[in-house]
DNA sequence: CAAAAAATTTAGGCTAGGCTAAAATATTTT
DNA sequence: AAAATATTTTAGCCTAGCCTAAATTTTTTG
């Protein structure tokens, strides 16, 4: 490991995961805009990290990274910290869902093991947080996810819907409202070729709702 | 406001507040002893907290620092986030007394203002932690101490133990062994004037204990 | 496929908050 | 009250992690 793994550190190998998870490499670019800082800077942290012993990102100019096995292990812990800690102000501190992301994005990189073995025990060793997101196991591995976007539905499918992104309070808000939830059933009624405008119906709901890309791209479903 | 109270800036006032309680003005030696950073380290920052606008301390070359209005008010919100804190892992998650300081410490900077009134709210309110210790309240005014050192005490008097210094784990460890917990009686059954020894019987407990200054300096009691 | 646009990197700088060594000031002891 | 000791400050330096501006790819597009 370099010699301290700063909160710094931890947040930009927290990015890299998420990013590595959709596409391949993480671009410079998005990095910063995650971060909201300048890509310039990126650059220089990136060359670190690659440099470290042992290298915690495998960089090569303009093709962007990728994480190491180790850098993997630091990204997971502090994902699964994330993530226990928005399921612990829930149930524990009577947080809305919307309410927690900020706090667990600050939160995350203080927190003891102790803390984190104290939290998973007393919520029961949760699999996923209270967005549906799945939490990485205490030895860090990440269960598979099989979640595919509510976006790549057509009409008449059906399917369960699984997770939402966290990191939008006001969306959030919305889809609680609308009763799109982990676990709850849904069907599409309707799907618009022009601007790819879902309408579903919602287990619970009376009426119908229609729903742009905006939103059917941050909610995951299993059919 | 100086532009940011950083983490370091917190760390500084609050331990200058502590040191306030005891003698007058902070010095910079002591400072640096809590801290575990250089003196000369110190300096510089005590400068620079005195010329902050507002300032946070007042300074004056050789003659060590007291807080401002402005710095006893960061100073009591973030020793109120602590003994929240310490409260809430103790109630909430099963820690012992003696194992709270440390998280609590590093969780005290990051909390926002809505986990410290939850945590309140959840806790009842409180008024001590689990040391006995005051907590500010929310408008962060401290609550007046009554209370004096157990080395003060001599033969023959009784008192009734307010609060213990919440530092050192392992005199938590041994306090909590005998009995000397907040809100249990004693009686001093003798006073050794030549190591200050005090022999001493506590509620509950059947045999008598003796302790150096070293633990009853730490032990504070009413009356 | 060349030119324009976008993305990335380099170069040089800045601030916060540490450090050590040496100088200055206080305090204590004789 | 002078010498010795302890404390505090100054001076100069360092690292982490950010910045902007300019140079360099890479990608897109006419």
């Amino acid at each position: 490991m370099p010699e301290t793994i700063t909160q710094s550190i931890q947040d930009y190998l927290k990015h890299i995961y998420e990013l590595n998870e959709n596409g391949g490499a993480a671009s410079t670019n998005d990095i910063a805009t995650r971060l909201n800082i300048a890509p310039a800077s990126v650059t220089g942290m990136l060359q670190k990290l690659a440099s470290a012993t042992p290298p915690l990102v495998v960089y090569k100019k303009h093709q962007g990274v990728t994480l190491t096995k180790s850098g993997e292990k630091v990204a997971l812990e502090v994902i699964r910290h994330h993530r226990l800690l928005e399921s612990f102000l829930v149930n524990t501190l009577g947080y809305a869902w919307d309410e927690v992301h900020n706090e667990a994005d600050k939160l995350e990189h203080v927190i003891s093991e102790d803390f984190e073995a104290r939290m998973a025990e007393a919520l029961g060793h949760p699999t996923r947080d209270p967005h549906g997101e799945l939490i990485p196991s205490a030895d860090l591995v990440m269960p598979a996810d099989e979640s595919c976007p509510l976006a790549s539905l057509r009409t008449d499918e059906t399917a369960t819907i699984r997770r939402v992104s966290d990191d939008d309070p006001a969306l959030l808000r919305h889809l609680r409202e609308i009763g799109v939830v982990p676990e709850v059933k849904i069907i599409v009624k309707n799907y618009s070729e022009f601007d790819g405008n879902l309408t579903i119906k919602v287990e619970g709901q009376k009426s119908n709702v229609v729903l742009g890309t905006a939103v059917t791209s941050q909610v995951f479903v299993d059919k």
